[in-house]
DNA sequence: GGGCGTGTTGTTTTT
DNA sequence: CAACACGCCC
């Protein structure tokens, strides 16, 4: 999170009569400055949204260097996202220069992979263990729930992969989790089976999936208490950033590190609970912080456990708590919204952010008749305000799922808006991206069965179902891997043409390892990398099977093998002793390394879970509709509602001058085109902090559906209001408010539906409020079919004509 | 073994 | 509207 309110001080000498961090503290208010110079066992940052926590935790760090009272390498930083990592690191650069070098800042999951690559060995792993994503570990479970028979059990590849994900993430093993489980169904003894099954075989291919990093590392430090030792002697001042989203394992970990070095000498009696209470403080025990915000916590579908903030005075007592509710970040209207929107959650500590920077520009609101049309909305709100100075770069258009963006896309090309998508689609789950990495896994981890499995038959070399069976068994017969299998293509009985099929493979593999992996012993230069993914496309036929082809998708393929082969070049240039497994690594972990540089000079769509930590000059809330935002899966799940209002105000407290909400009356989800009806949320915004360029009253069928220029124009903030609700929304007051199919936020629950009633230019028809008229013109297809009618009376109008209330005359 | 057509299905957020 | 599974045919 960057804080454009307090500059960073470089360089300058601190006054001789000062404290050697003096500078440090220059510009920050009371409570930042506390949470600096603080020194204890613990200290918990309760930090609003904008209330500048990143520059108070950065310069924390600073601080505990500059006064000498750590070393870099007595730095262990931990935040979610690599990017945040970045740049924190690139922020306690400036602070201090060079001496960050030998800090840990990294994610969670990077910082347990470095510790369990150094102890592999202890616990029946090799250092070369390579990462399954969730798709690898989607595939792996795919194969088992059918070779269990799942499916006849009501075990679908998705559910069980959450389930157990859920389960590892509370320390739970298949074991354990028997224990507790009714056995006695055997839907329950099948998923038992599976995940054991699951975990032994990402154990034979020396693989861990993104939870086993975090768990296994709890387990190794718990089985190995002399190991843990280590790291406790070593990392004497752990800060963890967003808090709130830590999930069980994590706090586990977190644990672990802050006890007393040699606090479980005697045998720890592994396999149950810890129980916290029991242990000691003692001096040598890591000194702790903590910085979140329980109000964006918005991982719980991910184990988050939002206690594990709300209960940090209680796991650790004499904790100091510092709340930052000064917010540098919005304008008072903005935040007025968010405190208004969370409010609405109970069970939550009051908090409410303040600035002095004033009340700034009210929000935009806009109701689109499908989502295309909310997105020329957006696009055109982005163009006005790039042509009065706005960079795109300032800009940022959010919504909930994914899918979504294909709209805005859409629009965004035709309209000529540059954008760039964060995180969406990922470059590394295209298939070819994944067949490429595939190869390389198979030299780097040949004990992954799994990789070697996927580039079997890729390109095509006849290999089969029925050939990977016979290899896979000929493998278990004779207790080798089936990547060495390979090298044996005459005893597996298959015909002379598959014999040399696999050997052809073997070769490439081999010949690839000689130069990734030198038998030497000597460390292969980083370059090898680039040379190895090279040789193995070429000399496997991958690159010529695609430029045969005439599949024109396959052009677009290529193209992307040349960038994966651009990024091993990078990777080189970077990391002069980088390794294929570290190269891997680091692909399999950093989902996308090359949002950080070039978003200049472009507008970034991303969902709002991608949004956390981030902040825009002006910033689109896209799809704020029942269903959507709150997804209509949260409704059910406990905490779901709330949780989704959390996103909902993390998107809000993104904004730093201007806000725009929007939603689409009609979506298209589905195949089918639904009528969508305005977020909950929205009514809990104060009505008079909205500005509606056209509401949702305006557009379902009642209330008028003018223009957007006509609307926007003598339309002003605050205008008396009857209710909270804001009669002032409704442009065209026609109509006693009482009629609650009038306010604004609302639909009536029983939405019209004329079906596919046709018209054509020249029909007359009626209208409930606006009496008889002409149609001009029908334009759009199907359920987004729009009408433009001349009435008589009050002038030309678009309806949508499926739900407008009107009747042919 | 592999290509093609048809049918079925699910349908959120991510390290 | 996907992506995917399945069955049919070469």
């Amino acid at each position: 999170m960057t804080d454009a309110s307090t500059p960073l001080i470089v360089g300058g000498p601190a006054p001789s009569d000062a404290r050697p961090d003096a500078d440090l503290l220059q510009g920050l208010n009371g409570p930042q400055r506390e949470a600096v110079t603080y020194r204890g066992q613990a200290l918990l940052i309760v930090a609003g949204a904008g209330s500048g926590k990143t520059s108070v935790l950065t310069r924390r760090i600073a601080s505990l260097l500059r006064t000498r009272e750590a070393y870099p390498s007595q730095i262990l930083a931990i935040t979610f996202t690599n990017k945040a990592a970045g740049e924190m690191r690139e922020r306690v650069h400036q602070l201090i220069g060079q001496k960050a070098d030998g800090m840990w800042i990294s994610t969670f999951h990077s910082a347990c992979v470095r510790i369990l690559r150094r102890e592999a060995e202890q616990f029946g792993f090799t250092k070369s263990f390579t990462i399954y994503d969730s798709g690898d570990s989607r595939a792996l479970i795919k194969r088992l729930v059918k070779e269990h028979e799942g499916d006849s059990f009501g075990l679908t590849p998705a559910g069980t992969q959450s389930r157990i994900s859920k389960l590892k993430n509370e320390l739970a093993d298949a074991e354990s989790y028997a224990r507790s489980a009714n056995m006695s169904d055997p839907a329950e003894r099948v998923f038992v089976e599976i995940f054991s099954s699951y975990q032994r075989e990402l154990q034979r291919a020396n693989a861990f999936d993104f939870d086993d990093l975090i768990a296994q590392t709890v387990y190794l430090f718990r089985a190995f208490p002399q190991v843990a030792d280590v790291y406790r002697r070593r990392f004497r001042h752990i800060l963890v950033d967003e808090y709130q989203d830590t999930n069980h394992a994590q706090y586990a970990l977190i644990h672990e590190l802050t006890r007393p070095v040699g606090s479980d000498a005697e045998p720890f009696s592994s396999g149950g609970m810890m129980i916290f209470e029991a242990e000691p403080t003692g001096d040598d025990a890591a000194s702790l912080t903590v910085v979140g915000d329980s109000d964006q916590s918005i991982y719980a579908f991910r184990g988050a456990d939002i206690r594990n903030i709300s209960e940090f005075e209680r796991d650790y007592p004499g904790a100091k708590v510092v709340l930052l509710e000064q917010n540098y970040r919005s304008t008072q209207n903005i935040l007025s919204a968010a405190n208004a929107v969370i409010a609405n959650n109970f069970d939550r500590k009051d908090k409410k952010l303040w600035t002095d920077v004033g009340a700034g520009d009210p929000i935009i609101g806009f109701t689109g008749y499908s989502q295309h049309d909310e997105a020329q909305f957006v696009a055109d709100e982005i163009e006005s305000l790039h042509k009065k100075g706005l960079p795109y770069s300032g800009v940022a258009v959010f919504y909930r799922t994914n899918s979504q963006s294909r709209a805005l896309e859409e629009i965004f090309i035709r309209s000529a808006v540059p954008y760039k998508i964060m995180g969406g689609t990922k470059f590394y789950e295209r298939a070819e991206i994944k067949d490429a990495l595939a190869y390389l896994i198979a030299v780097a981890n040949p004990a992954d069965g799994m990789a070697v499995r996927r580039i079997l038959n890729r390109p095509r070399r006849g290999i089969g179902d029925v050939t990977e069976t016979a290899i896979a068994r000929y493998a278990a017969e004779h207790d080798i891997t089936f990547r060495d299998a390979l090298a044996n293509s005459a005893q597996i009985g298959v015909g002379p043409k598959l014999q040399k099929a696999i050997d052809q493979l073997d070769a490439v593999l081999t010949e690839a390892t000689a130069i990734m992996l030198p038998a030497s012993g000597e460390l292969a230069p980083s370059t090898s990398v680039t040379e190895g993914l090279t040789l193995l496309l070429n000399k496997s036929g991958y690159f010529d099977a695609l430029r045969a082809s005439k599949d024109p998708q396959d052009e677009a393929r290529l193209e992307n093998l040349d960038e994966l082969v651009a990024v091993t070049r990078e990777f080189a240039r970077n990391n002069p002793e980088g390794t294929i497994i570290d190269f891997l690594t680091e692909v399999t972990l950093v989902a996308d390394a090359d949002d950080l540089d070039d978003a200049s000079g472009s507008v970034s769509l991303m969902t709002l879970h991608t949004a956390k930590g981030l902040e825009y000059d002006a910033v689109f809330l896209t799809g704020v509709e029942e269903d959507l935002l709150p997804h209509r899966i949260s409704a059910n799940e406990p905490g779901g509602p709330q949780e989704e209002r959390r996103l909902f105000y993390v998107g809000i407290t993104r904004a730093r001058k201007r806000l725009h909400v929007s939603l689409a009356m009609t979506r298209a989800q589905f195949g089918e085109v639904t009528v969508a009806m305005p977020s909950r949320f929205l009514q809990e915004i104060p009505a008079d902090l909205i500005d509606w360029r056209q509401s949702p009253g305006d557009v379902n069928g009642r209330g008028g559906s003018q223009s957007r220029a006509l609307n926007a124009r003598g339309r002003r903030p605050g205008q008396p209001g009857g209710n909270r609700y804001g009669d002032d929304l409704v442009p065209l007051p026609k109509r006693a408010p009482a009629d609650p199919s009038k306010f604004p936020n609302r639909i009536p629950a029983k939405v019209r539906d004329n079906g596919d009633m046709q018209l054509a230019a020249g029909d007359r028809i009626r209208h409930d409020d606006f009496g008889e008229g002409r149609v001009d013109a029908v334009t759009g297809e199907g359920a987004k079919r729009v009408a433009h009618v001349r009435f008589d009376t009050v002038g030309p109008k678009k309806l949508l004509v499926k739900i407008a209330p009107i009747s042919k005359v």
